[in-house]
DNA sequence: ATAGGGTTAG
């Protein structure tokens, strides 16, 4: 072929450079025809045509090489999109950075450049961006919007989300997608619930990346009937069940303890990844069935598919679910083998050691890890807090704010729990009050009832009282029920009543809630309201969970269950645990019977106090453990405060340390003495 | 001609 009539020929040289089947041969031919023929538009096709084809260097050196026009703008929009493609949306801002003044920038390349921010989370470089598109003329343009809305709920500013959407002349079904799954990952499901029906009734139909985001606010929300309904439409619609769709199905389902039916989802998936096991795994996991969850991490082991740091850390939830500390510790040795050791599976294991009661162990792993992640640092923070190391969690609070890392409301949860949980009431007002001056984070939920319990617990009811007469919002049941229990720890039972008949207003459906507030007026002997109350337990259909305690003697777990009576060593026990209680009164123990809050005789409620699960597992393990080691018992509910009485004995008769975790942390007695901060 | 939205786990 002679060159000048083949470069004469621009139709079919277009036709080339456009195809995406160009080999880097034949583009490196060109490009030197090109250069010879110095022509500008073919140049920037063929840079364009690099980048396809994925020599991105090829492409800039050939944009900068010649001269920048606006035509070379497609060229320049190539290259930034196969560097976002490729995962580094730093090079795509550099590369948009050095774009030539001549070039300029159009709706794409915008986009493609938000985009980058987005993804890097780098507000600062995205308002400069922004304010250069708007200034171009693009300020209504549904891309570039698209681009700040995914940009902004990234990086946790919905509310300049929500004010770009309003903006909007025209919103597509993109648009609308954004800002269901901004809401969802910024914690607001009911909102991206609200976006949803918003965009339903602008009449724009939902596709499956929509449902996606909805399905997830479904599993966040806990609506079990909207998600069914979801799952509904996108059978109706006929849409495409690929992977993503179909894990969201069984996470959803999941989440919202139907599990048949995101077993069954699960089980009909034709083709499923790690993600999918994960989310069903963890479905189990966080719902209490951690046998269930790790029977299935067993079978993913034995599928072809290798466990990724997700089931692993899914595994490990229910490891720290059930106190099994044995699988737990060959998870983590499994990670440290296979794969590499990142901040989510390192916080798990921290997390795991903490809830098996191993403190030291998180210890030893969180000072040979020494991550800059932030939620790392939380884990700790909080298992300090969960072994009654107030003091301890502090001192890590300081440490953390020494390496200039910002703390978040994670941090302050956790820590304004453990000093609520270790008596520091001082320190805990002065973080409540450095969290919110200091640190700006306006208190949620969570950190009001870290402060109310705080306050409460220490007998300062009336203070907590006001405090929640100066919040923004009405206090929801869980801030009421911080307050109330410290009420009823406290017998403050006059305050107690009038914060039951608030909390009875707000229709709580929990048994817990109810079972707590039937106490207050067992403690007031208003024995009318306590049978109403009970009513209410009944008719609300959800079941009460069965207080059990959990102990592994030997590899083997042990359940024990308040009358009980179908463990083989039945009897032994029973014999075991009057003959503690003898010994143990011997010693000045006096049973607290005003933990019982049922309208019996005095000797019947020291009876059943002798039978409390804990009781029970203390004496089989006291019976079957070898001499000397310690004991510990995992507990689904709170221990009650006679029950920790009875340990501290228990402790000193036997000569070992017990421990006993209960739903929130651990007791640890040794030689009678707890070294939990407070009672109970 | 081309760009913006989706799955688990701390």
């Amino acid at each position: 072929m002679r060159l000048p009539a083949f470069l004469a020929d621009q139709r079919r040289l277009r036709r080339v450079l456009s195809s995406s089947s160009a080999t880097l041969a034949t583009l490196t031919r060109l490009h030197a025809l090109l250069l010879i023929s110095s022509s500008h538009h073919l140049l920037a096709s063929l840079a364009a045509a690099y980048a396809r084809a994925g020599a991105l260097d090829a492409a800039e050196s050939t944009l900068a090489g010649s001269p920048a026009s606006p035509s070379s703008i497609p060229a320049w929009n190539a290259l930034l999109a196969a560097h976002s493609r490729g995962g580094s949306p730093g090079t795509a801002l550099r590369v948009f950075r050095a774009l030539p003044p001549a070039a300029r920038p159009d709706s794409t390349t915008f986009t493609l450049a938000l985009s980058a921010c987005a993804r890097l989370g780098d507000l600062a470089t995205a308002e400069n961006i922004k304010d250069c598109a708007f200034e171009a003329g693009y300020r209504k343009d549904v891309f570039v919007c698209s681009a700040l809305l995914h940009l902004y709920s990234r990086c946790g500013a919905m509310e300049d989300a929500v004010r770009v959407f309003d903006g909007m002349p025209r919103r597509d079904r993109v648009a609308w997608s954004t800002m269901v799954s901004g809401f969802v990952s910024a914690g607001r499901p009911v909102e991206a619930l609200g976006m949803y029906r918003r965009m339903r009734q602008d009449g724009v139909e939902g596709d499956e990346v929509v449902m996606v985001g909805v399905m997830q606010a479904c599993a966040a929300t806990g609506d079990a009937q909207m998600g069914a309904s979801v799952h509904g439409y996108l059978l109706r619609h006929g849409m495409r069940m690929d992977v993503v769709t179909t894990t969201s199905l069984v996470d959803m389902y999941a989440k919202n303890e139907q599990f048949d039916v995101a077993r069954q989802m699960f089980r009909m998936m034709p083709y499923r990844n790690a993600i999918s096991w994960s989310a069903l795994i963890s479905g189990f996991a966080q719902n209490g069935h951690a046998d269930e969850a790790l029977d299935l991490f067993r079978e993913m082991q034995v599928s072809r598919l290798q466990p990724d740091s997700g089931a692993l850390v899914s595994a490990l939830l229910a490891c720290a679910d059930m106190g099994l500390l044995k699988l737990g510790k060959s998870i983590h040795a499994f990670i440290l083998r296979r794969l590499e050791f990142d901040c989510i599976s390192g916080t798990a294991v921290i997390n795991m050691y903490s809830k098996c009661g191993s403190l030291a162990s998180a210890q030893m792993l969180f000072n040979r890890v020494g991550s800059g992640d932030l939620v790392f640092w939380n884990a700790m923070i909080a298992c300090y807090g969960a072994h009654g190391r107030g003091r301890d969690a502090l001192a890590l609070f300081q440490e953390l704010n020494e390496t200039g890392i910002k703390p978040d409301h994670a941090t302050f949860a956790s820590l304004l729990s453990a000093l609520s949980h270790s008596g520091l009431v001082e320190e805990g007002k002065f973080c409540f009050d450095r969290m919110i001056k200091e640190f700006g984070i306006e208190p949620a939920e969570k950190h009001y009832v870290c402060i109310v319990d705080l306050l409460a617990r220490s007998g300062l009811v009336e203070e907590a009282n006001n405090l929640l007469a100066s919040m923004q919002t009405e206090p929801t049941i869980a801030i009421w029920v911080a307050l109330l229990s410290g009420c009823l720890n406290n017998k403050k039972v006059e305050l107690g009543e009038t914060i039951a008949e608030k909390i009875l207003e707000l229709q709580p459906q929990e048994v817990g809630v109810l079972a707590l507030v039937s106490n207050l007026y067992a403690a007031a002997k208003k024995w009318d309201k306590v049978r109403e109350v009970r009513k209410l337990m009944k008719d609300s259909g959800s079941k009460k969970v069965p207080g059990y305690s959990l102990l592994e003697v030997r590899g083997t777990r042990h359940i024990f269950v308040m009358e009980d009576q179908s463990h083989p060593q039945h009897q032994e026990i029973l014999k075991m645990v009057a003959k503690l209680d003898s010994e143990m009164r011997k010693m000045g123990y006096v049973p607290r019977t005003e933990f019982v809050y049922h309208d019996l005789d005095e000797n019947v409620k020291e009876q059943l106090l002798s039978y409390h699960s804990e009781r029970l597992a203390i004496a089989f393990g006291l019976l079957n453990a070898s001499p000397g080691t310690r004991l510990v018992i995992i507990k689904n509910l709170r221990v009650c405060g006679n029950c920790h009485d009875a340990i501290k004995y228990i402790s000193k008769i036997a000569d070992r340390e017990i421990v006993v975790r209960d739903a929130k942390r651990f007791h640890h007695f040794k030689d009678g003495a707890c070294s939990c901060g407070d009672y109970w």
